[in-house]
DNA sequence: GTAATTGCAAAAATTTTGCAGCATT
DNA sequence: AATGCTGCAAAATTTTTGCAATTAC
């Protein structure tokens, strides 16, 4: 699975992070628990919220919690960033480089130690582009 | 109250807005709601729901949404970030202008036409800096 | 008078938790 | 064998909604 996180490999863990890597499209738990279910038809929904926030404890997994959004969750934990889809809610990567130093660019604002930042950009994806153009005419 | 924006001027929408204006601290629906209630015992937490919902829709208040936390409302709509603390949740201002053109740099990515963008720092408040450094020693 | 808004209470939606039995180490 | 983990179901949390009565326009 990953290296030892003081963490057993039992199938529901395996089949839940597997299932993860393989969905790119950040999904949340209860999304993740429906695929998961079709090759494990008895696991519960409380097991995968159990080990989605375990293997983001340890790091194994980034958590989204996009704004507004429901949580989601991404097996990649490369720096990048997300784009939200405000008409589906759909979530992409970004591609491009992390802009400019943003932790450096406020090192020194209200006495905060600063661990770390989140940014998103909000837009309308092409499908929703689309749909809303076409209902405008 | 403001602007006519095609909403009545109830009591209730009123009172909601003015303490939103007056709180600085970024407060949840809940929050808000029981800060109004001390003058206004008789008010629905629905109520604030519904009102806060309204006067986002029409930008008279901002949403905040943050990351993993419960929605916050903001009566400042000046054009500013948030750092949110990883210890206890609340939230503050950032000061310093918002860095170099986000959204100019993403602006081919991905076939969405983007609308707005989020910043949020994480980090730790200067309360919970000082609990930490006392647990530890 | 009309239509928007309210309070209330119930429902919906999402996430967490207690527990007894089971599986991994 | 020990203990971490699971399924289940109930609970907790947050937000939304239906409805009859009220209020602003």
């Amino acid at each position: 699975m990953t290296p030892n996180l003081g963490l057993r490999e039992t199938k529901q863990r395996v089949a839940i992070l597997d299932e993860l890597r393989r969905d790119k499209s950040h999904p949340t738990a209860d999304e993740l628990y429906r695929r998961v279910k079709r090759r494990m038809p008895r696991i519960s929904l409380g097991t995968v919220y159990r080990n989605l926030e375990l293997l983001s404890d340890r790091g194994v997994i980034d958590t989204l919690d996009l704004a507004g959004a429901r949580r989601r969750y991404d097996a990649d934990r490369s720096d990048h960033h997300h784009i939200r889809c405000s008409g589906c809610g759909r979530v992409d990567d970004l591609a491009g480089e992390p802009p400019c130093c943003l932790e450096e660019a406020f090192k020194n604002t209200c006495g905060y130690k600063i661990t770390g930042h989140r940014l998103e950009l909000v837009g309308l994806c092409p499908k929703c582009r689309k749909r809303k153009k076409a209902k405008k005419q």
